[in-house]
DNA sequence: GAGGCTATTATGTATAGACATAATGAGTCA
DNA sequence: TGACTCATTATGTCTATACATAATAGCCTC
């Protein structure tokens, strides 16, 4: 007969409080109880208790214990996507196309958004991915040359700034923001679309 | 002198990583090696290598060992917004106004997003959230009342269906999709929009 | 050489025991 | 009262050991 292992513990713990068997910003009972309920060791509920935790579910500290979280899960996690793979993932033939690539003053907006000084390098590249040799995404990018500066002497002919970037400068900080907006003459044309049109942006 | 936590053993190794010391695809040495290099025990090792693991820099399987990922899957979080706190938190006047609550069966659409068989039970509910008596969002959810069976004697008519939610049925897995779109007619009246304006949508 | 069995190996998980650390609260002293 | 010290307590982490499990490689058989 198999153990309880801290899967098990986990989801019986998430059960338990789902069905709020205990209330949120109760205090649940400490590692030492529950390890000796479950007949598991401590370091095995431990590790129940600290993925929990970091999923949000429940709140942790030393001395004062364990807690559901009053707000729970407040946070999810997305995967930054690099679109070749996901065209690839679902059966479709990905095609790359570079459309545009120069060396340009980050403009004010630009600057103003990423903090940068007038007169600041960048590099501005714009280029297509295709499903099947129909658009699916059109990517048009400013890349600080000052934060990564071997951007620069990337031509980009064959592999998009997206999957260059997150395979060269992984990051551990990062902000993303989406937004919708109707396609300007310039996305209608890449992406072949009636400008007016709405699009899904990452800005 | 302090010992190497997985803490210390997980930066160091993030940082070769990132510095190329073993190249992406590269397998990289065991965690008995590493143990022994950092002078710490297996399951210290291993406890940093499940956390890389888990953010998408390494690939592990047994037997053939630890290999750093071809292309890093990094994930990002994003909060779960709750629309009254975000518009409280910039400081605006939230409102709420119930516009639709009925208990409806679940057109095709949906069961088939959802899963469900013909004649699910499901409450629709539409309203909309105002920041200083601006529309700000518009809200229309449907809930599987098989699921939430309590939400069917919720009325909604002062805390919407997204705040209660998250405060009555904790959820572990969850799925978003994001998308924009064309406002509809009813969409674009509810935000005093131009039909055919752009929105953000979550499905 | 195809198919299947087996040994090997790296990771996965569990354990008891130990010490570390943070937060709390009680007791002490000015 | 207020500040400080210190014991207490729950979580945090590390260790050594053991066994489990998946996947590979090599061997054997036909």
């Amino acid at each position: 007969m198999r153990r309880n292992s801290f899967r098990d513990i986990r989801t019986e713990l998430e059960r338990r409080i789902s069905r709020r068997v205990w209330e949120p910003g109760e205090t649940m009972p400490g590692e030492e109880a529950l390890a000796a309920e479950f007949g598991a060791a401590r370091a095995t509920v431990n590790r129940a208790l600290q993925e929990l935790a970091r999923s949000g579910l429940i709140e942790r500290k030393r001395k004062s214990g364990t807690r559901v979280a009053l707000h729970p899960v407040r946070e999810a996690r997305f995967a930054i996507p690099v679109v070749r793979a996901e065209i690839e993932a679902s059966g479709s033939a990905y095609e790359y196309r570079l459309l545009h690539r120069d060396k340009e003053n980050a403009p004010g907006w630009l600057r103003e958004r990423l903090g940068l000084d007038a007169g600041a390098r960048t590099l501005h590249v714009r280029c297509l991915h295709l499903a099947d040799g129909r658009p699916y995404q059109y990517e048009d990018r400013w890349i600080n040359l000052a934060a990564v500066p071997a951007a620069g002497s990337e031509d980009f002919e064959t592999a998009s700034p997206n999957e260059w970037l997150v395979a060269n400068a992984p990051f551990s900080r990062a902000q993303y923001s989406f937004g919708a907006a109707r396609a300007d003459p310039e996305e209608a044309q890449a992406l072949r679309l009636d400008a007016g049109e709405a699009v899904l942006g990452n800005h």
